[in-house]
DNA sequence: GTCTATACAACGATAGAC
DNA sequence: GTCTATCGTTGTATAGAC
């Protein structure tokens, strides 16, 4: 009987190996995500993880890609103009952690927190593809400066309501939210910014 | 050769080791962070952690003791009234963090968002010392949300200039950033909040 | 003599590397 | 699948403080 050697056909292990990585790291975080755990949850030997991604680090990386595509979500929200752009973002932002396809961001906040290899993977993912497509469309002075402002608010809302869970945030409905925060955001985008 | 027992005078482990939680938290995070890490920091045995802390969980929850007292700042911070307070609270913020004393944070920081008993933790603490102090202050419908927002923001600033290092918000002065986000702030104990 | 501080050794579990 | 390292934890013995 043959045990060992490549299986015929197409297996599909590596793309099953990324969307484990995904829940571990979402589930877990980086540090407390194990090679073998994901080996497991892909259904697939550790080694062959070291194989196709030669490290944990490396995996992380490769499944570190968004949810959501800045190319696409970017030019959308902004596109109707800056009127109600703050309640826009704020909703959509909610919209995408509170739906089941949001919980990777849960994990890369968790591994952003706690490992510097991520923190600079998604800061690199950040300014590239998120803050430099919206200083291109924005007519505003310091274009990055207000977004990044804005983004920041929205990371700390993040925060308080899916990882510190502090109330009333945690259990408003994302509509309610979207109403209270939108105005902060849409002032960064309003109002001239103090020198 | 006497290996064991007590040793002569007063020894000072017990602060010793919470001065070492202290450092490795912050630095490692709860979950990276280890007792025998932290004992030998200490330069002590790691039973002796258990002897005094029983656990590492409790450990971190006696380490967790905030840098600054709610009970002094909150006051201070709203005594003079409500102009002037979103900027007034960011620049205190801000400040506690940039200072060597507010090297813990960013350890809290990282802990809570990798680990369930220190976000436990940190939402007990903050709701119960903060919030509620500053609800029993202010003169404004539901102040807890107002509070909680605000923070949220802060929390995001603190996340995005500390932890991802998001530029421009990584490199721009204290006193710039809170002039920026100031008015952001203070809009959430000006304005009417949305139904 | 009793309480407390301390050390040492080892256990069972589990990780990543190869 | 094996190897090695290291984790949190625990049992037990000992020495000083009071």
């Amino acid at each position: 009987m043959v045990r060992s050697g490549r299986r015929p056909g197409v297996s599909g292990s590596r793309e099953r190996i990324i969307t484990a990585a995904r829940g571990e790291f979402a589930s877990r975080g980086y540090d407390a995500a194990t090679v073998r755990g994901i080996a497991a949850a892909a259904g697939v030997d550790p080694a062959l993880v070291r194989h196709y991604f030669g490290s944990k680090e490396h995996l992380f990386v490769v499944a570190l890609e968004f949810p959501v595509d800045p190319a696409e979500f970017v030019p959308r929200l902004l596109e109707p103009g800056i009127e109600g752009l703050g309640e826009r973002i704020t909703a959509f932002f909610l919209q995408a952690w509170d739906t089941p396809g949001g919980r990777p961001f849960l994990g890369l906040l968790r591994s952003v927190a706690s490992n510097e290899s991520a923190a600079e993977a998604l800061r690199q993912f950040v300014t590239r593809e998120v803050l430099q497509r919206v200083a291109a469309i924005l007519v505003l002075d310091r274009p990055q400066l207000r977004a990044a402002l804005a983004g920041s608010h929205l990371i700390g809302l993040a925060m308080a309501r899916y990882v510190i869970r502090v109330e009333p945030i945690a259990s408003a409905s994302p509509a309610e939210l979207a109403r209270a925060v939108g105005p902060a955001i849409q002032a960064y985008f309003d109002r001239p910014l103090p020198t």
